[in-house]
RNA sequence: GGAGAGAUGACCGAGCGGCCGAAGGUGCACGCUUGGAAAGCGUGUGUACCCCAACAGGGUACCGCGGGUUCGAAUCCCGCUCUCUCCGCCA
Protein backbone atom coordinates (compact mmCIF):
# COMPACT_ATOMS: atom_id res chain seq x y z
CA UNK A 1 0.00 0.00 0.00
CA UNK A 2 1.15 3.65 -0.44
CA UNK A 3 1.07 6.06 2.34
CA UNK A 4 -2.11 7.91 3.24
CA UNK A 5 -0.53 11.46 3.14
CA UNK A 6 1.47 10.33 0.44
CA UNK A 7 -1.70 9.91 -1.41
CA UNK A 8 -3.48 13.32 -0.28
CA UNK A 9 -0.28 15.37 -1.43
CA UNK A 10 0.14 14.03 -4.62
CA UNK A 11 -2.95 13.80 -5.99
CA UNK A 12 -2.15 14.58 -8.99
CA UNK A 13 0.58 11.75 -9.62
CA UNK A 14 -1.34 9.14 -7.75
CA UNK A 15 -4.19 9.74 -10.13
CA UNK A 16 -2.23 9.67 -13.44
CA UNK A 17 -0.67 6.52 -12.39
CA UNK A 18 -3.65 5.10 -11.27
CA UNK A 19 -4.70 5.80 -14.92
CA UNK A 20 -1.24 4.40 -16.19
CA UNK A 21 -1.73 1.13 -14.55
CA UNK A 22 -5.01 0.39 -15.65
CA UNK A 23 -6.42 -0.33 -12.67
CA UNK A 24 -9.42 0.40 -10.89
CA UNK A 25 -8.80 2.82 -7.48
CA UNK A 26 -9.82 6.15 -6.93
CA UNK A 27 -7.29 8.00 -4.85
CA UNK A 28 -9.48 11.04 -4.91
CA UNK A 29 -12.04 8.69 -2.52
CA UNK A 30 -8.86 7.72 -0.31
CA UNK A 31 -7.78 11.48 0.05
CA UNK A 32 -11.53 12.26 0.88
CA UNK A 33 -11.92 9.32 3.30
CA UNK A 34 -8.70 10.50 4.77
CA UNK A 35 -9.45 13.79 5.95
CA UNK A 36 -12.87 12.78 7.41
CA UNK A 37 -10.50 9.89 9.57
CA UNK A 38 -8.42 12.79 10.97
CA UNK A 39 -11.69 14.87 11.23
CA UNK A 40 -12.69 11.56 13.66
CA UNK A 41 -9.67 11.29 15.22
CA UNK A 42 -9.04 14.69 16.28
CA UNK A 43 -12.34 14.80 17.41
CA UNK A 44 -11.89 11.60 19.58
CA UNK A 45 -8.80 12.58 20.98
CA UNK A 46 -10.08 15.77 22.29
CA UNK A 47 -13.07 13.90 23.84
CA UNK A 48 -10.67 11.20 25.54
CA UNK A 49 -8.62 14.31 26.69
CA UNK A 50 -11.80 15.73 28.67
CA UNK A 51 -12.41 12.31 29.89
CA UNK A 52 -9.27 11.56 31.48
CA UNK A 53 -9.30 14.97 33.12
CA UNK A 54 -12.71 14.39 34.16
CA UNK A 55 -11.80 10.84 36.15
CA UNK A 56 -8.73 11.99 36.94
CA UNK A 57 -10.90 14.84 39.18
CA UNK A 58 -12.40 11.82 41.07
CA UNK A 59 -8.99 11.16 42.73
CA UNK A 60 -9.73 13.60 45.79
CA UNK A 61 -12.29 13.48 48.33
CA UNK A 62 -15.33 15.14 46.97
CA UNK A 63 -18.97 15.95 48.55
CA UNK A 64 -21.30 13.78 47.03
CA UNK A 65 -22.77 16.53 44.68
CA UNK A 66 -19.36 17.32 43.11
CA UNK A 67 -18.85 13.58 42.61
CA UNK A 68 -22.28 13.06 41.08
CA UNK A 69 -21.82 15.69 38.82
CA UNK A 70 -18.49 14.10 37.38
CA UNK A 71 -20.27 10.60 37.24
CA UNK A 72 -22.83 12.36 35.16
CA UNK A 73 -20.39 14.26 32.34
CA UNK A 74 -18.19 10.95 32.39
CA UNK A 75 -21.30 8.98 31.44
CA UNK A 76 -21.99 11.97 28.57
CA UNK A 77 -18.12 11.53 27.41
CA UNK A 78 -18.59 8.21 27.40
CA UNK A 79 -21.57 8.17 25.02
CA UNK A 80 -20.53 10.60 22.72
CA UNK A 81 -17.00 8.79 22.43
CA UNK A 82 -18.02 5.07 21.92
CA UNK A 83 -20.45 6.89 18.71
CA UNK A 84 -17.48 8.70 17.34
CA UNK A 85 -15.31 5.37 17.74
CA UNK A 86 -18.27 3.40 15.84
CA UNK A 87 -17.78 6.10 13.04
CA UNK A 88 -14.47 6.19 13.09
CA UNK A 89 -14.34 2.52 12.78
CA UNK A 90 -16.42 2.54 9.51
CA UNK A 91 -14.55 5.01 7.81
CA UNK A 92 -11.69 3.71 8.36
CA UNK A 93 -13.15 0.15 7.27
CA UNK A 94 -13.67 2.31 3.92
CA UNK A 95 -10.61 3.95 3.68
CA UNK A 96 -8.35 0.64 4.01
CA UNK A 97 -10.13 -0.59 1.40
CA UNK A 98 -9.96 2.01 -0.95
CA UNK A 99 -6.17 2.59 -0.18
CA UNK A 100 -5.08 -0.82 -0.94
CA UNK A 101 -6.32 -0.57 -4.64
CA UNK A 102 -3.99 1.74 -5.90
CA UNK A 103 -0.85 0.31 -7.26
CA UNK A 104 2.75 1.43 -6.31
CA UNK A 105 4.02 4.14 -8.21
CA UNK A 106 5.93 3.78 -11.34
CA UNK A 107 9.78 3.63 -12.28
CA UNK A 108 9.89 6.88 -14.55
CA UNK A 109 11.95 4.65 -17.21
CA UNK A 110 9.33 2.08 -17.26
CA UNK A 111 7.03 1.98 -20.65
CA UNK A 112 3.73 3.55 -20.49
CA UNK A 113 1.35 1.21 -22.27
CA UNK A 114 -2.19 -0.69 -22.14
CA UNK A 115 -0.77 -4.45 -22.76
CA UNK A 116 1.91 -7.15 -23.56
CA UNK A 117 2.64 -5.21 -26.84
CA UNK A 118 3.74 -2.11 -25.13
CA UNK A 119 6.73 -3.90 -23.10
CA UNK A 120 9.76 -2.80 -24.64
CA UNK A 121 12.55 -5.46 -25.43
CA UNK A 122 15.63 -4.66 -23.45
CA UNK A 123 18.28 -7.53 -24.55
CA UNK A 124 17.99 -10.83 -25.71
CA UNK A 125 20.68 -13.49 -25.85
CA UNK A 126 21.10 -16.72 -27.46
CA UNK A 127 19.65 -18.09 -31.38
CA UNK A 128 16.35 -19.13 -31.74
CA UNK A 129 16.60 -22.90 -32.97
CA UNK A 130 16.42 -23.69 -36.48
CA UNK A 131 14.88 -27.21 -36.69
CA UNK A 132 15.11 -29.35 -39.98
CA UNK A 133 12.06 -31.62 -39.05
CA UNK A 134 9.05 -29.91 -37.62
CA UNK A 135 9.26 -29.66 -33.84
CA UNK A 136 6.33 -30.77 -31.49
CA UNK A 137 5.26 -28.58 -28.95
CA UNK A 138 5.68 -30.10 -25.57
CA UNK A 139 2.80 -31.53 -24.93
CA UNK A 140 2.98 -34.35 -27.62
CA UNK A 141 6.90 -34.54 -26.85
CA UNK A 142 5.93 -35.35 -22.84
CA UNK A 143 3.80 -37.82 -23.91
CA UNK A 144 5.62 -39.94 -26.12
CA UNK A 145 8.25 -39.25 -23.91
CA UNK A 146 6.29 -40.88 -20.96
CA UNK A 147 7.17 -37.88 -18.44
CA UNK A 148 3.85 -35.95 -18.11
CA UNK A 149 0.31 -37.63 -17.76
CA UNK A 150 -2.04 -34.72 -18.11
CA UNK A 151 -4.87 -37.40 -18.89
CA UNK A 152 -4.98 -39.27 -15.17
CA UNK A 153 -4.33 -35.42 -13.86
CA UNK A 154 -7.65 -34.44 -15.09
CA UNK A 155 -9.38 -37.35 -14.24
CA UNK A 156 -7.80 -37.36 -10.07
CA UNK A 157 -8.02 -33.85 -9.78
CA UNK A 158 -8.98 -31.68 -11.99
CA UNK A 159 -7.85 -29.42 -15.35
CA UNK A 160 -4.63 -28.00 -15.32
CA UNK A 161 -3.37 -30.93 -13.48
CA UNK A 162 -0.20 -33.11 -14.25
CA UNK A 163 1.92 -35.84 -13.37
CA UNK A 164 5.29 -36.10 -14.15
CA UNK A 165 6.83 -39.90 -14.56
CA UNK A 166 9.89 -41.35 -14.96
CA UNK A 167 12.89 -38.78 -16.11
CA UNK A 168 10.28 -35.84 -15.77
CA UNK A 169 10.84 -36.43 -11.91
CA UNK A 170 14.39 -35.99 -12.07
CA UNK A 171 14.03 -33.05 -14.37
CA UNK A 172 11.87 -30.98 -12.04
CA UNK A 173 14.28 -31.86 -9.27
CA UNK A 174 17.44 -31.14 -11.32
CA UNK A 175 16.38 -28.07 -12.00
CA UNK A 176 15.33 -27.43 -8.35
CA UNK A 177 19.13 -28.03 -7.63
CA UNK A 178 20.45 -26.43 -10.37
CA UNK A 179 18.56 -23.15 -9.08
CA UNK A 180 19.62 -24.13 -5.58
CA UNK A 181 23.18 -24.24 -6.55
CA UNK A 182 23.69 -21.07 -8.08
CA UNK A 183 21.60 -19.69 -5.28
CA UNK A 184 23.83 -20.85 -2.47
CA UNK A 185 26.90 -19.53 -4.41
CA UNK A 186 25.62 -16.30 -4.75
CA UNK A 187 25.30 -15.73 -0.83
CA UNK A 188 21.44 -17.06 -0.31
CA UNK A 189 20.42 -18.52 2.72
CA UNK A 190 17.80 -21.30 0.65
CA UNK A 191 14.55 -22.42 1.94
CA UNK A 192 11.72 -24.41 1.86
CA UNK A 193 9.05 -22.51 2.78
CA UNK A 194 5.27 -23.55 3.74
CA UNK A 195 2.50 -24.03 0.77
CA UNK A 196 -0.24 -22.15 3.02
CA UNK A 197 0.56 -18.64 4.50
CA UNK A 198 -2.75 -16.77 6.73
CA UNK A 199 -4.63 -14.14 4.94
CA UNK A 200 -3.17 -11.24 5.80
CA UNK A 201 0.22 -12.10 4.96
CA UNK A 202 -0.78 -13.10 1.10
CA UNK A 203 -2.72 -9.81 1.03
CA UNK A 204 0.28 -7.65 2.41
CA UNK A 205 2.08 -8.92 -0.02
CA UNK A 206 -0.58 -7.81 -2.43
CA UNK A 207 -2.74 -10.78 -3.45
CA UNK A 208 -6.21 -11.20 -2.57
CA UNK A 209 -6.54 -14.17 -0.98
CA UNK A 210 -10.85 -14.20 -1.29
CA UNK A 211 -12.66 -13.10 -3.84
CA UNK A 212 -14.41 -14.39 -7.32
CA UNK A 213 -10.91 -12.39 -9.11
CA UNK A 214 -8.42 -13.50 -7.30
CA UNK A 215 -6.15 -15.83 -8.13
CA UNK A 216 -4.99 -17.98 -4.68
CA UNK A 217 -7.11 -20.91 -3.13
CA UNK A 218 -8.30 -20.04 -0.23
CA UNK A 219 -9.54 -22.77 2.57
CA UNK A 220 -12.32 -23.29 3.32
CA UNK A 221 -13.52 -22.12 6.64
CA UNK A 222 -9.92 -20.93 7.63
CA UNK A 223 -8.10 -17.57 7.50
CA UNK A 224 -5.38 -18.96 5.59
CA UNK A 225 -4.71 -19.75 1.96
CA UNK A 226 -2.24 -21.96 -0.68
CA UNK A 227 0.67 -19.99 -1.88
CA UNK A 228 0.60 -18.64 -5.19
CA UNK A 229 4.37 -18.30 -4.97
CA UNK A 230 7.04 -18.25 -1.89
CA UNK A 231 6.95 -14.76 -2.22
CA UNK A 232 4.44 -14.79 -0.21
CA UNK A 233 5.80 -16.53 3.01
CA UNK A 234 9.62 -15.33 2.22
CA UNK A 235 8.10 -11.57 2.61
CA UNK A 236 5.91 -12.43 5.24
CA UNK A 237 9.42 -13.44 7.05
CA UNK A 238 9.79 -10.15 9.08
CA UNK A 239 6.48 -9.67 8.98
CA UNK A 240 5.78 -6.57 11.74
CA UNK A 241 9.66 -6.23 12.74
CA UNK A 242 12.40 -4.09 12.30
CA UNK A 243 15.32 -5.26 10.70
CA UNK A 244 18.70 -4.42 11.55
CA UNK A 245 19.81 -2.04 8.48
CA UNK A 246 23.66 -3.68 9.06
CA UNK A 247 22.26 -7.07 7.92
CA UNK A 248 20.77 -5.59 4.19
CA UNK A 249 20.59 -6.43 1.86
CA UNK A 250 18.91 -10.05 3.35
CA UNK A 251 18.77 -12.57 0.08
CA UNK A 252 16.46 -15.66 0.74
CA UNK A 253 15.83 -18.25 -1.93
CA UNK A 254 12.72 -20.27 -1.19
CA UNK A 255 11.45 -23.70 -2.66
CA UNK A 256 7.85 -24.39 -2.87
CA UNK A 257 4.48 -25.54 -4.49
CA UNK A 258 3.08 -22.41 -6.21
CA UNK A 259 -1.03 -22.55 -6.17
CA UNK A 260 -3.12 -20.77 -9.04
CA UNK A 261 -6.43 -20.96 -9.75
CA UNK A 262 -6.23 -19.36 -13.59
CA UNK A 263 -9.95 -19.09 -13.59
CA UNK A 264 -10.60 -18.05 -17.23
CA UNK A 265 -7.00 -18.59 -18.44
CA UNK A 266 -7.42 -20.92 -21.59
CA UNK A 267 -6.59 -21.12 -25.06
CA UNK A 268 -3.25 -21.76 -27.01
CA UNK A 269 -1.30 -19.65 -25.12
CA UNK A 270 -1.69 -21.71 -21.94
CA UNK A 271 -1.53 -24.83 -23.02
CA UNK A 272 -0.08 -27.77 -21.22
CA UNK A 273 2.64 -26.95 -19.16
CA UNK A 274 2.16 -23.33 -19.35
CA UNK A 275 -0.04 -22.36 -17.31
CA UNK A 276 -1.26 -24.85 -14.62
CA UNK A 277 -2.72 -25.24 -11.28
CA UNK A 278 0.38 -26.47 -9.47
CA UNK A 279 3.64 -25.83 -9.89
CA UNK A 280 7.54 -25.98 -8.22
CA UNK A 281 9.27 -22.83 -8.36
CA UNK A 282 12.62 -21.45 -6.44
CA UNK A 283 12.03 -17.94 -5.73
CA UNK A 284 14.56 -15.28 -5.22
CA UNK A 285 13.40 -12.70 -2.56
CA UNK A 286 15.28 -9.50 -0.88
CA UNK A 287 15.33 -7.15 1.79
CA UNK A 288 17.16 -3.89 0.49
CA UNK A 289 17.65 -0.61 1.74
CA UNK A 290 15.83 2.14 0.21
CA UNK A 291 19.02 3.29 -1.50
CA UNK A 292 20.10 0.29 -3.53
CA UNK A 293 16.55 -1.25 -4.30
CA UNK A 294 17.80 -0.37 -8.16
CA UNK A 295 20.75 -1.92 -8.08
CA UNK A 296 19.07 -5.23 -6.79
CA UNK A 297 16.72 -5.46 -8.82
CA UNK A 298 19.50 -5.50 -11.82
CA UNK A 299 21.24 -7.97 -9.72
CA UNK A 300 18.47 -10.42 -9.54
CA UNK A 301 17.70 -9.88 -13.31
CA UNK A 302 21.55 -10.91 -13.98
CA UNK A 303 21.05 -13.81 -11.59
CA UNK A 304 17.78 -14.97 -14.13
CA UNK A 305 20.09 -14.61 -17.12
CA UNK A 306 22.70 -16.41 -15.45
CA UNK A 307 20.84 -19.40 -15.01
CA UNK A 308 19.17 -19.74 -18.24
CA UNK A 309 22.23 -19.12 -20.32
CA UNK A 310 23.26 -22.07 -18.28
CA UNK A 311 20.59 -23.67 -19.60
CA UNK A 312 21.73 -22.42 -23.16
CA UNK A 313 18.11 -21.28 -23.90
CA UNK A 314 17.25 -18.11 -25.74
CA UNK A 315 15.56 -15.09 -24.40
CA UNK A 316 15.07 -12.03 -24.26
CA UNK A 317 14.46 -9.25 -21.50
CA UNK A 318 11.60 -6.93 -21.58
CA UNK A 319 10.85 -4.02 -19.40
CA UNK A 320 6.99 -4.76 -18.25
CA UNK A 321 4.84 -1.50 -19.04
CA UNK A 322 3.26 0.41 -16.85
CA UNK A 323 -0.27 -1.68 -17.56
CA UNK A 324 0.73 -4.68 -16.92
CA UNK A 325 2.89 -4.06 -13.97
CA UNK A 326 -0.14 -5.23 -11.27
CA UNK A 327 -0.26 -3.64 -7.91
CA UNK A 328 2.92 -3.93 -6.00
CA UNK A 329 5.81 -3.39 -8.14
CA UNK A 330 7.93 -0.58 -9.31
CA UNK A 331 9.40 -2.02 -12.01
CA UNK A 332 9.30 -5.45 -13.40
CA UNK A 333 11.91 -7.35 -15.97
CA UNK A 334 10.04 -10.07 -17.65
CA UNK A 335 11.78 -12.94 -18.97
CA UNK A 336 10.97 -14.94 -21.90
CA UNK A 337 12.22 -17.54 -23.40
CA UNK A 338 12.25 -18.78 -27.11
CA UNK A 339 9.02 -21.70 -27.34
CA UNK A 340 9.18 -23.23 -30.59
CA UNK A 341 5.61 -24.24 -30.67
CA UNK A 342 4.17 -21.63 -29.21
CA UNK A 343 1.78 -19.82 -31.46
CA UNK A 344 2.18 -20.74 -35.24
CA UNK A 345 5.80 -20.48 -35.72
CA UNK A 346 7.50 -20.06 -32.06
CA UNK A 347 7.31 -17.17 -29.67
CA UNK A 348 8.09 -15.60 -25.87
CA UNK A 349 6.97 -17.37 -23.47
CA UNK A 350 7.59 -15.91 -20.01
CA UNK A 351 9.58 -18.13 -17.56
CA UNK A 352 10.42 -15.47 -14.97
CA UNK A 353 10.31 -12.11 -13.75
CA UNK A 354 12.38 -10.12 -11.09
CA UNK A 355 10.09 -6.95 -9.49
CA UNK A 356 11.08 -4.11 -6.98
CA UNK A 357 8.33 -3.81 -5.13
CA UNK A 358 10.14 -0.73 -3.44
CA UNK A 359 8.26 0.15 0.17
CA UNK A 360 4.95 -0.82 -1.20
CA UNK A 361 4.51 -4.51 0.50
CA UNK A 362 7.10 -3.72 3.58
CA UNK A 363 4.75 -0.51 4.75
CA UNK A 364 1.61 -3.04 4.63
CA UNK A 365 3.65 -5.72 6.32
CA UNK A 366 5.09 -3.29 8.72
CA UNK A 367 9.18 -3.95 8.10
CA UNK A 368 11.22 -1.00 8.76
CA UNK A 369 14.72 -0.55 9.62
CA UNK A 370 15.56 2.51 12.08
CA UNK A 371 18.65 4.54 10.84
CA UNK A 372 20.08 7.58 12.26
CA UNK A 373 16.89 7.81 14.93
CA UNK A 374 15.01 7.71 11.25
CA UNK A 375 12.38 5.13 10.79
CA UNK A 376 11.96 3.85 7.41
CA UNK A 377 10.37 1.17 5.02
CA UNK A 378 12.78 -1.49 3.81
CA UNK A 379 12.66 -2.33 -0.20
CA UNK A 380 11.42 -5.68 -1.27
CA UNK A 381 12.21 -7.19 -4.34
CA UNK A 382 11.80 -10.71 -5.53
CA UNK A 383 12.65 -12.47 -8.75
CA UNK A 384 11.99 -16.23 -10.19
CA UNK A 385 14.64 -18.50 -9.99
CA UNK A 386 13.31 -21.56 -11.64
CA UNK A 387 10.07 -21.61 -12.56
CA UNK A 388 9.64 -25.65 -12.92
CA UNK A 389 7.24 -26.52 -15.26
CA UNK A 390 7.48 -23.68 -17.88
CA UNK A 391 11.33 -24.23 -17.90
CA UNK A 392 10.44 -27.63 -18.67
CA UNK A 393 7.81 -26.51 -21.65
CA UNK A 394 11.15 -24.55 -22.63
CA UNK A 395 13.66 -27.54 -22.38
CA UNK A 396 11.18 -29.73 -24.12
CA UNK A 397 10.65 -28.21 -27.31
CA UNK A 398 13.93 -26.39 -27.81
CA UNK A 399 16.14 -29.47 -27.30
CA UNK A 400 13.93 -32.09 -29.07
CA UNK A 401 15.77 -33.89 -31.50
CA UNK A 402 14.40 -35.60 -35.30
CA UNK A 403 14.41 -38.93 -33.41
CA UNK A 404 11.63 -37.86 -31.17
CA UNK A 405 14.52 -37.89 -28.23
CA UNK A 406 15.14 -34.96 -26.27
CA UNK A 407 18.47 -33.79 -24.93
CA UNK A 408 19.47 -32.41 -21.28
CA UNK A 409 21.22 -29.16 -20.97
CA UNK A 410 24.27 -30.10 -19.95
CA UNK A 411 24.08 -28.11 -16.65
CA UNK A 412 21.67 -30.38 -15.72
CA UNK A 413 23.26 -33.67 -16.58
CA UNK A 414 25.01 -34.13 -13.09
CA UNK A 415 22.14 -33.21 -11.49
CA UNK A 416 19.46 -35.93 -13.40
CA UNK A 417 21.78 -38.74 -14.25
CA UNK A 418 21.16 -38.84 -18.11
CA UNK A 419 22.08 -36.85 -21.36
CA UNK A 420 18.51 -37.23 -23.13
CA UNK A 421 15.04 -38.92 -22.79
CA UNK A 422 14.09 -40.95 -25.26
CA UNK A 423 10.88 -41.92 -26.95
CA UNK A 424 8.83 -44.99 -25.32
CA UNK A 425 6.87 -47.19 -26.88
C1' G B 1 -7.33 -33.79 19.83
C1' G B 2 -7.33 -33.93 25.85
C1' A B 3 -5.22 -31.80 30.81
C1' G B 4 -2.45 -27.99 33.22
C1' A B 5 0.77 -23.34 33.43
C1' G B 6 1.84 -18.77 31.41
C1' A B 7 1.82 -14.10 28.07
C1' U B 8 4.05 -6.64 30.93
C1' G B 9 9.04 -2.26 27.25
C1' A B 10 15.52 -4.64 23.49
C1' C B 11 15.87 -8.44 27.71
C1' C B 12 14.84 -9.94 32.95
C1' G B 13 11.17 -8.66 36.31
C1' A B 14 7.48 -5.66 39.88
C1' G B 15 2.68 -4.01 39.64
C1' C B 16 -3.55 -2.51 45.72
C1' G B 17 -9.36 -0.27 39.84
C1' G B 18 -7.38 6.19 40.05
C1' C B 19 -0.65 8.79 42.06
C1' C B 20 1.29 3.33 35.85
C1' G B 21 3.78 4.51 29.62
C1' A B 22 4.32 1.52 33.58
C1' A B 23 9.06 0.41 39.87
C1' G B 24 13.80 -2.12 39.92
C1' G B 25 17.61 -4.45 37.22
C1' U B 26 20.29 -5.65 32.63
C1' G B 27 21.51 -3.95 27.96
C1' C B 28 22.21 0.20 24.76
C1' A B 29 23.55 5.59 23.68
C1' C B 30 25.86 10.03 25.24
C1' G B 31 28.79 12.67 28.90
C1' C B 32 32.21 12.88 33.19
C1' U B 33 36.33 10.16 35.13
C1' U B 34 41.22 7.52 32.99
C1' G B 35 47.72 7.59 29.91
C1' G B 36 44.21 3.82 27.82
C1' A B 37 40.55 0.23 29.26
C1' A B 38 37.42 -1.80 33.14
C1' A B 39 34.89 -0.11 37.28
C1' G B 40 32.37 4.22 39.07
C1' C B 41 29.19 8.59 38.50
C1' G B 42 25.47 11.43 35.62
C1' U B 43 21.85 11.80 31.67
C1' G B 44 18.94 9.54 28.18
C1' U B 45 16.68 5.23 26.01
C1' G B 46 9.30 1.96 22.96
C1' U B 47 5.66 1.95 18.98
C1' A B 48 1.55 3.88 16.12
C1' C B 49 -1.45 7.79 14.83
C1' C B 50 -3.22 13.12 14.91
C1' C B 51 -1.97 18.60 15.12
C1' C B 52 2.62 21.03 13.27
C1' A B 53 7.31 23.74 8.46
C1' A B 54 9.68 20.56 12.09
C1' C B 55 13.61 13.96 13.57
C1' A B 56 11.18 21.06 18.12
C1' G B 57 6.61 20.98 20.86
C1' G B 58 1.55 19.28 22.05
C1' G B 59 -2.18 15.33 22.13
C1' U B 60 -4.38 10.23 21.91
C1' A B 61 -3.79 5.10 22.06
C1' C B 62 -1.02 0.70 23.15
C1' C B 63 1.00 -3.99 29.35
C1' G B 64 -0.71 -11.28 23.80
C1' C B 65 -5.57 -10.21 20.66
C1' G B 66 -10.89 -8.90 20.81
C1' G B 67 -15.15 -7.67 23.64
C1' G B 68 -17.50 -6.26 28.50
C1' U B 69 -18.08 -3.94 33.57
C1' U B 70 -16.73 1.24 35.47
C1' C B 71 -16.88 8.27 35.95
C1' G B 72 -11.88 5.72 35.48
C1' A B 73 -8.84 -0.93 33.69
C1' A B 74 -2.02 -3.51 32.92
C1' U B 75 -5.12 -4.43 37.23
C1' C B 76 -12.16 -7.18 37.50
C1' C B 77 -15.36 -10.42 33.86
C1' C B 78 -16.02 -13.17 29.02
C1' G B 79 -14.12 -15.09 24.29
C1' C B 80 -9.85 -16.05 21.23
C1' U B 81 -4.69 -16.70 19.93
C1' C B 82 0.12 -18.08 21.01
C1' U B 83 4.05 -20.35 24.08
C1' C B 84 5.60 -24.19 27.58
C1' U B 85 4.79 -29.11 30.19
C1' C B 86 2.17 -33.87 30.21
C1' C B 87 -1.08 -37.47 27.45
C1' G B 88 -3.06 -39.21 22.70
C1' C B 89 -2.29 -39.55 17.36
C1' C B 90 1.29 -39.47 13.62
C1' A B 91 5.20 -38.74 8.38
Amino acid sequence: MLDYRFIKENLREVKENVKNRRVDADPELVAELYDERNGLIHDIEDLRKRRNENASGMKRKLSSDEREKLIEEGKKLKTRISGLEKELEVVEGKLYIEVLKIPNMSHPDAPLGMGEEDNREIKHWGSVPDFDFTPKDHVEIGKALDIVDFDTATKVSGQKFYYLKNEGVYLELALVRYALDTLRDEGFVLMITPDIAKDDIASGIGFNPRGSESNIYHIENTQVCLVGTAEITLGGYYANSFMDPGSLPVKMAGLSHCFRKEAGAAGQFSKGLYRVHQFTKVEMFVYSHPEESGKMHEYLLGIEEKIFRGLKLPYRIVDTCTGELGGPAYRKYDMEVWMPCRGEKGGWGEVTSASNCTDYQARRLGIKIKEKGKKTFVHMLNGTAIAVSRAIVAILENYQQKDGSVRIPSALTGYTGFTEIQPKN
